[in-house]
RNA sequence: GCGGCAUUAGCUCAGUCGGUAGAGCACUGGAUUGUGAUUCCAGGUGUCACCGGUUCGAUCCCGGUAUGUCGCCCCA
């Protein structure tokens, strides 16, 4: 296939500043969030052995089966893949070093890009970025309804809390769902006369999304159809209520969902998905929950973990709508100057002016001081210090606000930093004047 | 991976029933050459996504490709 030079790779999206800069803002803020519960970072790199997700996520997923950027390197033959999730790497990182032996339960938390190879939608790209937090040796209901209950806050921090709602369900133990995946394909068995297309695709690869069709003809059978929740035993069913107990005690709203299922394999117990209506087909913008054997299967002991990752993309996008003011960090100061020996003061200046903490653009490129005004407006600097041959000859330097009502003013550059912190930030200087 | 729709100036979009194109914003220059966001004047704004076909002639019709977008599948 014939690629143009300039062009970048189908599904992968550049950032460019004013959508990189809300982004920046955005990781702030849940960096924040995150260390206020406890979570540490880990960073994994982008490249995985490709059987670490063939084991984990599941050999008959969508994401194993079809949508893995898998390759074999070049070089000497390693089979490798661009990770199409976070928790599996996470785990191999906590096991490869021990964490959990050498510090006992860990807290963690992830952000970075995903790789999946579907059709790009809005809100769904081949390269993608989430959050992710997991945690590991924590058996009970509480860091289940820890994880839900933290993501309620941060919902609320970032101003959605309309925007999203929160469905909840149990997979039960993995006998359980293995048991009830077993009746169930048994009963749709006695069914198959009556399935459509869609659903006898799904009867052996994925027969719980069959419960969650579309087709009205198939309702009366799915209706009838066996219950997951039917299957729980007493423990699953006590976790499942446990988690349902914290979240009225913080007062979180969800909704129990029965027909809940998520497309990675390793999920058992509680399971949670955040939706939103203003995304289109793109519902989910966080998913997660438990995988207690997930450790074991990567060779790890038996450890409980419990875990989500949200979708940074499809956030940014809920983000954007309630926030809608530019997040751009304006300078203090632009520095207009002009002649050799100014341009030479004003970048003594400059710097001189960072040594006060100022965020200041120095003027580069040249053209007239009409030409670098309107620069200096464009870039939101609440001041302009404007050094021509004039105020070189004398060491001083003249400056003016931008956003603001005021006579220009020419002070020497020795009392330029001074005097600019006193007007900016309403600095006393020594002698008590402001 | 399947089906639908879209692609025109830097941005948001008009338009040509087939005769090589516009608006607003932005940008550049000018209104006593050392002063911005207002006002006035002037001006580039462009392979009309790409490749091919039909035609005297295609931005427009047809086919393919690329990308985006909507739905399905699936998921964040």
């Amino acid at each position: 296939m014939a690629q143009k030079l300039i062009q970048g790779v189908k599904g992968m999206h550049d950032i460019l500043p004013e959508d990189a800069e809300r982004w920046e803002l955005f990781e702030e803020i849940v960096r924040g969030w995150l260390r206020d519960y406890g979570y540490r970072p880990i960073r994994t790199p982008i490249l995985e052995f490709t059987p670490l997700f063939v084991r984990s996520v599941g050999e008959h997923t969508d994401i194993v089966e079809r949508e893995m950027y898998a390759f074999e390197d070049r070089l000497n033959g390693d089979p490798l893949v661009l990770r199409p999730e976070g928790t599996a790497p996470c785990v191999r990182a906590v096991l490869e070093h021990n964490l959990i032996n050498a510090a006992g339960p860990q807290r963690l938390y992830y952000n970075g890009p995903m790789f999946r190879h579907e059709r790009p939608q809005k809100g769904r790209l081949r390269q993608f970025h989430q959050f992710g937090v997991e945690a590991f040796g924590y058996a009970g209901p509480d860091i289940d309804a820890e994880h839900i209950v933290m993501l309620s806050r941060l919902w609320r921090d970032l101003g959605l809390e309309d925007d999203i709602w929160l469905e909840i369900n149990s997979l039960g133990a993995s006998e359980e769902r293995a048991r009830h995946r077993e009746a169930l394909i048994a009963y749709l068995e006695t069914h198959i006369d009556l399935l459509d297309d869609d659903a006898r695709r799904r009867l052996h690869s994925n027969p719980l999304r069959i419960l969650d069709t579309k087709n009205p003809a198939l309702q009366a059978v799915v209706e009838a159809a066996p219950k997951l929740y039917e299957f729980l035993g007493v423990e699953s069913l006590a976790h499942f209520e446990g988690v349902q107990a914290l979240l009225r005690e913080a007062a979180v709203p969800f909704k129990v969902n029965h027909r809940l299922v998520r497309g990675l394999d390793y999920y058992n117990r509680t399971v949670f998905e955040w939706v939103t209506d203003k995304l289109g087909a793109q519902a989910t913008v966080c998913g997660g929950g438990r995988y207690d054997g997930l450790v074991e299967q990567l060779g790890g002991k038996p450890t409980p973990a419990c875990g989500f990752g949200m979708g940074i993309e499809r956030l940014m996008m809920l983000w954007a709508e309630v926030q809608a003011d530019s997040v751009r960090a304006e300078p203090d100061v632009y520095l207009v100057h002009q002649g050799e020996a100014a341009s030479r003061l004003a970048f003594r200046v400059a710097e001189q002016l960072r040594d006060h903490g100022f965020a200041v653009i120095y003027h580069c490129g040249g053209g007239n001081f009409k030409n670098q005004m309107k620069k200096a407006d464009a870039s939101g600097a609440r001041v302009a210090v404007i050094i021509g041959d004039d105020e070189a000859a004398a060491e001083e330097a003249s400056f003016k606000f931008m956003r603001e009502e005021g006579e220009q003013r020419r002070l020497p550059v020795a009392q330029l930093g001074e005097t600019l912190a006193a007007l900016l930030y309403n600095v006393e200087e020594e002698d008590g004047s402001v």
